[in-house]
DNA sequence: CTGAACTCGTTTCGATTGCAACGATACGGT
DNA sequence: ACCGTATCGTTGCAATCGAAACGAGTTCAG
């Protein structure tokens, strides 16, 4: 009897394979008008939140490596929309904030974004959009349960309610 | 008004964090022990359920471009789990299958990457679980109506139930 | 029979990736 | 004050990636 295994019925290929399209997707948005990769646009949505952090407070909040930040921010100054000032209380530490060109840029995406993004949710049941995104954070729980699996980053956490956060 | 935009909330951004860190826990399973990239595996399931096709029917089934499955499969040929042969009905073509060798790895990697799925099925109601296989359908149909999103590959498609697949 | 158009699998090439080191800076015990 | 340790951001390097180009094989119109 030979394994019978599916692939096309496998949660993580299924999760991949529409994970992939929808961020493809949402990349035709960012990286067509203006050029920018993954990295650089998550940077750039954080920033647009946390005025001057740094490259570690950047990639322990929006699940990128650290040469990956380092790399995304070196590009985005490059083009000007992000600037790197150094912190006089830790010479080792960088500021890095967005320009006003970078602002504007950004604010030019965010609705784009936005758009493809309420497609997505426009074509769900309000109850079904919440009980998948309680599942997805039940998910998250049994992987934060896992010592084999990554931990998870810390924005992500912050962003729970108290009644979607497993047991503390 | 600064543009109010949380990458923490925004879908895509959501559901490439979750997949990718399934995707990564998986991976634990058939990197440690044995040497499996995501393609390798993919090529290796889809020809366990497909027996001896071609590279053009991999990429079309396991959402991999050509050359990844081209490479994968000369991979997995080096390593002896997979064989390659000519058809003569068309010497274009290159029937790949599964060496004896390859059916045992594949073998005894899929109760470990069962056992990853099953935790996470069994933390989810089943009504729950049928709501988020619904919704994900619901998505996959919004981008099948988007010109800008990259189409569906063959296989992901064919495991449709009437019940789910979208209109026509 | 010929040759233009197509398909298949591979390869090339530049860019990107992840991981591990690196130099530089800060901290902490003595 | 000093040296070992830890942290920060960057860089080196080998592996990987994707898009386009490529050679080989097939098809089909004329």
């Amino acid at each position: 009897m030979p394994t019978d295994f599916h692939l096309s019925t496998f949660l993580p290929y299924r999760l991949a394979v529409l994970s992939e399209r929808v961020s493809r997707r949402l990349s035709v948005e960012y990286g067509r008008s203006h050029d920018l990769s993954v990295a650089e646009w998550r940077v750039l949505a954080h920033l647009s939140r946390c005025g001057a952090v740094s490259v570690r407070e950047i990639h322990g909040c929006v699940n990128l490596d650290k040469p990956r930040v380092s790399r995304a921010v070196s590009r985005l100054e490059a083009q000007g929309l992000v600037s790197k000032a150094p912190v006089d209380l830790d010479g080792r530490l960088v500021a890095i904030s967005l320009t006003e060109k970078g602002r504007g840029i950004f604010a030019d995406i965010v609705p784009k974004a936005h758009a493809v993004e309420r497609r997505l949710l426009d074509a769900i049941a309000p109850e079904d959009l919440a009980t998948v995104f309680r599942v997805m954070e039940q998910w998250h729980g049994v992987l934060d349960d896992d010592p084999d699996a990554r931990p998870r980053s810390r924005m992500d956490l912050d962003g729970l309610t108290d009644a979607t956060r497993r047991g503390a």
